[in-house]
Parts: C-alpha cells; structure tokens; sequence
DNA sequence: TTGTACGCGTTATCAA
DNA sequence: TTGATAACGCGTACAA
C-alpha cells in the first residue's frame, strides 16, 4: 500500500542501494541506472519516509524556524523564505511558533531538538540573544544560522541588514527635506535593533551638526498604543517636532493615527516615518515612507547558509530601501 | 551520545517494552514500575525520537496544517491555536505554507502526506473546499478536520462561525443606530464566506424592511487599494451612504484612510465596520467596530477534533462577538 | 503485569 | 560502479 525504496528497486531492477545512491545524488552511480531508476521514482510516485531516513541516516532533511515576534507579519514573511529555500533542496521546514517569554523555552527547544533532529536550526531576534538558548545548541552541536542577531556576531552564521546604517539614512532624509526637529520613537529595549536604529538617528543627526534634544526621544514598545501614547507626549512639546520617526510601522501608524485625529495634514504638518516590520507599511498603510527590510530575503539567506555544504561563520549583510511615499515632504509645502 | 529507550530501560531496571508502555500511557504498568520509569526518563532527559516511533508505530505524532490566507495575522493566529492544542497531547504541529494558486499544490500536499505520514491535517478556505485536495486526501485515508469549509459541510469534522448570522448582527447593529443607507464591500469571491457575510447583510436588511438598493454592494478582494476604491464609489453616488460594512478590515481600514483624506468626522459623518481578519482590528487600528471571530479558538478546536480518539464529523460551530469601538456610533451625534 | 523477538523504511559499512 | 547486510530507535504481536 505505502511504495518503499523496495518497490522501486525490484521495477528498475536494481539493488535498494542504487535507488538510495540516486535519491541521494551521490557519485557513483551509471548513467543508464540513473535513469532507469529516476523512470521507476516517477512511474510509482515514490516518496522517501522522512522517518526512515533521519532514523537511518546523519541527516533529518528538517530544519526548524524558532521565532517569536510580536508581528506575525514579521513571523509568516520568515516562513515564506526559509520554504522558498528549503524547496529547492528538498528540505522540510518545522516552524512551530513559540514564545519568547516562556518559562519552558529552552524546554521546548531542547525537546524539539532531540524529538527531531534537524539538520540546523533558524533564530530571530531576540531568542537569537538568549545566551542560554546559544549555550544549548553549542552543547547539542546543532548546526545555527541567526537572522539579525545583536550580539556576539562571529558565534554563528547570520543574515542581516545594517540597522544603524538605516536609521541614519531616514533621519538624513528628513533632514535634507529641511527638518531640523525630528522626533524618534525607540522600540522596545529587548531587541537590540532599538538601539542600533536610535544610533543611526543620533548619527545622521550628528552628521548634519544638529544638536540632539533628549526631549524629543520617547520609548515605546513596538505597539500601536505605544506610538500614540509616544506621539502626543511629542506634540505637546513647547516646540514640538516637525517630523516623526518611529522605530517600527506599528508605532508610526500610531503617530499618523494621532496626527488625523488632531486635523494635521501630512506631510504639511508633520512628516512620519518608520520601518516595515508588520505588514502596514507594505500594504495595509502604502502611504507611510519607511525603511524597508528585505525579511523573506534574510530569511531564505539563512537557510541557505545553513543548507550549505560547510558549515560556516559567514555574516551576510543584505540591502534596505528606503521607500518614500506620502507621510513625508517638503516641509511648510502645500 | 543520544539518549535512548534503552538507556531509560537500564537505568529502571525493567525491559524496553515497559518503558514504552510508560510513554504512551498504556495499561498495565505495576504503579511502582511507572514510578521508576518515570524518574528514569526525567534524570536522563529522556525524549523519544520521532523519526523512531512513527517509522515502528501506526502514529507519527504529528499534525499538519494547509494554510493559505493573504493575511499573516490569521496563519499565525491559526498556528498557535493548534500548536497550544498540541503540546497538550505532546504532538507536533507541522506548518509549512502553501500558495493557494501554485501549480503544485496538490503535489506538495501529497508529498507532504507520503513524507511525513502526519496523524491528520487541518485545512482553512479556501483549500477547504478544493475538491481535488478533498478527493486526494479521501483516497490516502488521512484524517481531516477543516476550518470554516464552505462546501460539502458533512464530508469532514469541521469548526466554524455562522458568517451570515455575523453579517446580519453588525447590519442590524447599524440600522439600530439609525443608519437606512448602508454600503456594504463584498470580499474575495473565491472565499464562501464572502457571500455569507453578504448574504447576512441583504437578511438583516430584509427584516428591518428596509429596501436592498443593489448601488450600495461594491466588489472587493479583501485588500486595502479594494476598500479604497470601493468606498470612494460609495461615496461618490448621488445619495452616498451613512455607514459602510465591509467583508474584512483589511477593507474597512481602506474605508477610514478615504474618509479621513477627505476630512470626514467619525462616526458622525460615516459609520464604518468591518471583521477582524487581520491584525488591523485587534491591534493597530483599535478604534475599528468589527466582527471579532474567535480564530485561535477556531484552530484549537479543530486539533481537538482531530485528536479525538475516534474520527468524528462534528460540526462545532463557535461564537462570534460584536465589538463597538468609536468607528461606528449614533447618526449625526456630535 | 512484564518481557522477547521482530519489523518499520531508509542509510552506512564493507565487500564484490 | 554495484550489492548484501547490519544498524537506527521505537511499537507490535505474542509469549511468559
């Protein structure tokens, strides 16, 4: 009823260690068997059991996603890529979502790891800083590529853009389009791009020779009510900003929610922008300017380098964008 | 190296088939037995492998969902909703994406089922009601339940919320608030649910006797730019309408951003309502009046109906709930 | 209530 | 370049 290698061995008349030889690409193999082998795969529909092969063999052909964000923009935009990847070799994916403040993580981890072995495992941000976390893996040598990681960079392979890169291009953007009072929203302070993106505002701000107002740095969260609440602490400032740059979409789309209900007109009255995190900024709000990450690239980066022959350190760096649209403009224009 | 059943069984000093008996709960294990069994498996860490049982065993202690949807909010809602159910009954939940319109979804699918062998499969619309999926599945005797299925409602267990009731409870909410004018955004019609919310808009309409003008229903895909365009047709007929019901909040938040471009007062000059499909509702635009489906719960009872001892093909259906933010209020108040 | 022997479907080892 | 045979770690069937 279920076709095995057995099955596909007795049609192409070969021995079940050729079929195996074939479906591994290994060498070795004659041409004509090849052939005659990959006609029986295909004339039975012949799908190895993933449990007989990580049973059997050094390999599992699973790698597993941990990733808990608090968007699951940010989460399904991971998913898409390391599938993409994991399509191309074959490779399933196990992408059970998790909690990050979960007293039983490093449990579920440990227990994931040795219930199915995969062949590497995939961080995001901040599990990828949870030292315990690291420590376990070490221990357990599975094979780790982190997306975004924020500290000790050279401990694994990672993908990554330049944060502070990026949080100074858009600060510098609203300060070639005249603004000389920006106010930014920092994201929550476990994340460790927080910081990196606050830099970059302190930066560009730096680099233009203006003056840093502590007053006009607010922490948020990465919600939306923290961005409200952020943005109306902002406005009512003696001398308020004149454009408003948020750590994330979520708290940026808070600071456009609180600028519509006050009548304010963008990008006249005030200039917005943040990054895409969730899924506002690239399709829900499509006038917000923001940075724009590349998170299915990142993703499907990581598996790649996880998937690779070697195992490697490599730390590779991909592009932003930054992507104006109409939360932003001239100032004082019409 | 990896801890085995066998390692457990030495420690305890009994066989392997008592351990096993242990693990999987069966009957007939001296009470003392377990008790040693027990504290065996928890001081060496004990895990059974996966790969191990489902090759042996008739169970592979997975499940797997099919989920497509263009909202990541409801994939991930889904995914924790059985994964909760499943670490209940340590199973595992496997979640790997599908794109609704691939050429190959049925392939993957079925290279899903013959790879992993999972112990049952949970669908959402619209694969739902695909019928080459339903047949495929059918034909490998694998065990489905599905998620608000719009066809063929008797074929598999399945867990729901009566859209047309929904539909008819947020049109009934707005004709109580005074409303006589009431455009209404039709979702994807590739979705069943698109034509029950419809469908429970034109009932409630009919009850309160108030004529279907046929101008007042436009056309949309569930996307943002639909409900834009959508309610700027609306509100450019001659007798535009005082409120606007749209088949998903992806929609309704189009509705807001059009009547704030044009400087219209909430809910004073436009009252707008929509479903909780997305993020949008529940978190980042919270001053939306929606339709709050219970979709975690959705999932989580759709794993309990597939880990039910025996194959059932209940039907449970869950409530829904009518939540009034500031998006929508009383005709003409101040 | 407990234990023994076998098999699941594949890869690894080693010989041909 | 191929094949025979022994694992892999567990559940099943049956015996004790």
């Amino acid at each position: 009823m279920r076709v095995t290698i057995k099955d596909v061995s007795r049609d192409a008349g070969v021995s079940i260690k050729t079929v195996s030889r074939v479906l591994n690409k290994e060498k070795y193999v004659g041409e004509e068997t090849r052939k005659r082998v990959e006609e029986a795969v295909a004339r039975l529909h012949f799908r190895p059991s993933i449990a007989a092969r990580s049973l059997a063999g050094r390999r599992s052909y699973q790698i597993a996603l941990i990733c808990d964000n608090p968007s699951p923009f940010y989460v399904y935009e991971m998913q898409l890529g390391i599938r993409d990847r994991c399509l191309e070799d074959g490779m399933r994916m196990i992408a059970q979502p998790y909690d990050r403040d979960s007293e039983s993580l490093l449990e579920e981890i440990e227990s994931l790891v040795d219930q199915t072995h995969p062949d590497g495992l995939i961080l995001t941000p901040p599990v990828t800083d949870y030292p315990a976390v690291l420590a376990l893996l070490a221990e357990r040598q599975v094979r780790v590529v982190r997306i975004q990681p924020g500290t000790e960079l050279g401990l694994t392979a990672s993908t990554f853009i330049d944060n502070e890169a990026a949080g100074a291009a858009m600060t510098a953007h609203l300060i070639a389009l005249g603004h000389r009072r920006i106010g930014f929203i920092v994201g929550d302070p476990s994340y460790v791009v927080s910081g990196q993106r606050w830099a970059g505002y302190l930066d560009a701000l730096d680099a233009a020779g203006i003056a840093v107002d502590s007053a006009l740095t607010r922490e948020g969260d990465f919600t939306f009510p923290s961005g409200v609440a952020a943005t109306e602490a902002l406005l009512a400032l003696d001398r308020p900003p004149t454009a408003i740059f948020a750590s994330n979409d979520a708290m940026a789309a808070g600071a456009l929610a609180v600028a519509h209900r006050r009548g304010m007109r963008l990008p006249d009255d005030l200039s917005v922008a943040g990054f895409d995190d969730t899924t506002l900024a690239t399709s829900v709000w499509p006038a917000l300017t923001t940075i724009r990450q590349p998170m299915r690239a990142l993703a499907y980066q990581a598996a790649a380098l996880l998937l690779a022959a070697e195992e490697t350190r490599e730390r590779r760096e991909l592009p932003f964008e930054l992507v104006v649209r109409d939360s932003t403009g001239p100032v004082g224009a019409g």
